[in-house]
DNA sequence: AATACCATGTACGTTACCGCACATAGTGGA
DNA sequence: TCCACTATGTGCGGTAACGTACATGGTATT
């Protein structure tokens, strides 16, 4: 069997996700005996479509991918959720599961809380309730942008988009992922991210070499997405308020 | 000026908006006195992207779209809500707006309640709160499928699954709609729906004739559409528990 | 009844992406 | 060192949808 990469151990502490951050001490005080770390590896798969999640997850340093996959197999990816999040959003909006699918994108850590202590704080209707149903907003803005970009953007843009969305939830600008599972991701051809990212290799924006990819040039990499990336971005800072002005 | 048509007075009650047919009766009570019928008519806009809301909506017999449009004046439309849903989620989940517009496809009444209104009802943590927060699941399992629809399904059954969703939520097989206006809702020519459009009817599937257009074999058109519609029926069913079994 | 407008039909070249087939080149394990 | 595997590169015909242009035929206004 292949090594297993030694987990690369970064980020192991709760408040190194944006939202436990954001928690008053006291509140993460209660949660911190229920939270539990754990390396999430490439591929893992948290939730299965229409099963009932067992816990929440907050990524520390991992990316985490919301996939619909279709009865012929072809699939979509529906949002990204990384250090900036949380999954599980259907713990405490009341469904319990989806019809999609997380899986691992980027391996790393997370910590999960189990769906008792979700609802049981929760319930409380204080702070994390707020704090949780804000980001759930992000993410529906995340989900109809992804609408509107899939009708309307090449798979240029969109590549460039994916990996704005990549590297703004890792410490670095480089990323384990090869072109067939982007490919899968994005919903599209093998072939069409190996072109898109050939033309952005081929201008000094990105390198790459068996699945190893490296940004470059970052604000050209925005000059050439799609609007939906700052839309989206824009949203997502207004509702968590990191900086209601980033300039 | 062209006379009006006389705004069908169909469907005036509360309960003909599911969610308020949902609710105790007592919590009705409560929110009874601040709940104000109004009629609202084809292409009325209801928010404007990035304005803070101000009610929200509970639709009898209209429809809105939730469209998003991009700076070159394309469009795209997000989700639809009507009798089945609410309008304005953002208020309670705590954003106050969104980047997407809000606009009345088919005319019809609606109950709105006051943002205040609202958040009283909301911060009461009752039963109102669960149902609200139910529905905002399913209208993201909604926003999540048009998301995969868009990237892999035709014209042809997008349509299909736009008429199906369009009727679902009057109370009659016959719609309102011209082949241009359909057409910026699912973001494609106004030749692509004609087209289409055409072929539904050569099949025997709908008929229509100047913005007119009726739906004459229901089964059909769901054999026609893609899988996306039976997700999300499946789905909205399944979290607001309108029959967990429905054969 | 005449007219202006609007909804729909149709045609045609262009483009982005698909599906498939196969070539090339790193990389890890035997 | 060799081999098997995996990642990437490339070419080609097919197709869905696009942009554009223009024709036809209802409908409302005068």
């Amino acid at each position: 069997m292949k090594t297993a990469h030694p987990p690369t151990v970064s980020a192991i502490r709760p408040e190194d996700n944006h939202l436990l951050a954001a928690l008053a001490p006291c509140t993460l005080a209660r949660l911190l005996p229920r939270l539990k770390f754990a390396h999430l590896s490439l591929g893992q798969v948290l939730y299965e479509p229409d099963v009932e999640m067992r816990q929440v997850y907050f990524p520390t340093d991992c990316i985490v991918s919301l996939l619909y996959v279709m009865q012929d197999g072809a699939s979509a990816e529906i949002a990204v959720v990384g250090n900036e999040g949380v999954l599980g959003v259907s713990l405490f909006m009341g469904g319990e599961s989806t019809p999609s699918r997380a899986v691992v994108q980027s391996a790393g850590g997370a910590f999960s809380l189990p769906r008792l202590a979700v609802k049981e704080e929760f319930n409380r209707h204080g702070e994390l309730m707020h704090l949780m149903l804000r980001y759930t907003q992000s993410l529906i803005t995340q989900m109809a942008q992804t609408a509107v970009c899939n009708r309307h953007h090449t798979v240029d843009q969109q590549l460039c988009r994916w990996l704005l969305m990549s590297i703004d939830r890792l410490s670095c600008n480089r990323l384990l992922m090869t072109q067939e599972l982007i490919a899968n991701m994005l919903g599209v051809r093998r072939e069409g991210v190996t072109e898109a990212a050939g033309k952005l290799q081929k201008l000094g924006v990105i390198t790459y070499k068996r699945g190893k990819i490296e940004v470059l040039d970052r604000g050209r990499l925005e000059v050439l997405s799609c609007e939906c990336y700052a839309v989206v971005k824009r949203e997502t800072d207004r509702l968590l308020n990191r900086k209601p002005r980033q300039h």
